[in-house]
DNA sequence: TCGATATAGAACACGTTGTACGATTTTATT
DNA sequence: AATAAAATCGTACAACGTGTTCTATATCGA
């Protein structure tokens, strides 16, 4: 890819995230954007077709490089679910310049249910080890937003709890 | 209050509500609201100063009224909590024509979030019933997220389980 | 009936979105 | 170094959305 690509399409995204920690997505003008990521206006409309394309491109940015690990690789397969979830928020609190800034913010709602479609996957592989009279459906939106509202509740304490002992907590709960 | 006044009132939350389960909130304008309405448009703004006002009326004037028997009244106060999450339910079914729509439709997570504050309030008066090593912070964030996936999956389901079956499933899990 | 008030409707200023296009700069290749 | 391809700039533009202001008209409550 062109190096020019490159340096466009980060500046972009850089300065959309760091609009995003400021005020919510909507309102945030492309105009914004792109005089803080110093760039043409045809420029971004090359590289994104719509302002939500270009959320969608940031989030698949941050998570899936945060949760690839848990969710394809082999060796964490037979990890318990606690250890797996303490992962996960270990890997959110290690790109905390990008994410708690992000899922604190005004838009954070918005990007937790980019989170949300990760979890389903997630919880989805490991359904089985529950055992319920619910059905598995219910159980696993349950499992879903809660651990949704888990993150919130972490990130709204600025991620000081460490993540093993957070995941202790959801665990210990839902048990 | 003028019969003018209630009139337009009506017909506007009615119009941006049979709107809102078509199109997601973002996606409405003030323009379609009075057509629909058949309003003039200084008439609006008369009524609502901003359309985020008219969202905030509007789901006030669902909600309020399905969350105020659970929050108030004396009566059911000390009833069990699965009665208590099941009578809710059982209200959002009987307004399932103002309701289902309009939390199934794309604009279901934003009226979520209203119904979460409510959530926050009910489980804040119940959480000594639980106990857990975990945080009672942490509890009620736990609480609302996953009773709020609760509902969400309900709605998806058009709402067909008994609502006293789906809050004993929640109780079920949360045990 | 009559004064008060709600409404209709149009015009307006302003911001945002997404497109179009020619001029300019940078890149990869030879 | 020369060149063709491609990315970028920046401006202009049309279409749409928001919220305000104003006047004339219709409706209300007393």
């Amino acid at each position: 890819m062109d190096r020019r690509q490159k340096k466009t399409r980060n500046a972009i995204l850089k300065a959309f995230g760091e609009l995003l920690e400021k005020r919510r997505y909507e309102r945030i003008s492309v105009q914004d954007i792109i005089e803080k990521a110093d760039v043409g206006r045809s420029t971004f409309y090359a590289h994104f077709e719509t302002k939500d394309a270009l959320l969608k491109a940031l989030c698949s940015d941050i998570f899936d490089h945060i949760f690839e690990g848990e969710a394809c690789e082999y060796p964490l397969k037979n990890e318990g679910l606690e250890a797996t979830l303490a992962h996960i928020l270990w890997h959110l609190k290690e790109h905390q310049t990008n994410v708690m800034g992000l899922l604190a913010s005004e838009s954070g709602e918005l990007l937790m249910q980019y989170v949300k479609e990760y979890l389903y996957l997630l919880f989805q592989r490991r359904i089985k080890e529950f055992q319920t009279q619910a059905p598995e459906d219910f159980l696993l939106h349950h499992l879903v937003g809660a651990f949704a509202a888990t993150v919130s509740w972490w990130v709204k304490r600025d991620m000081k709890d460490e993540p093993a002992l957070v995941a202790r907590y959801f665990v210990q709960v839902i048990k």
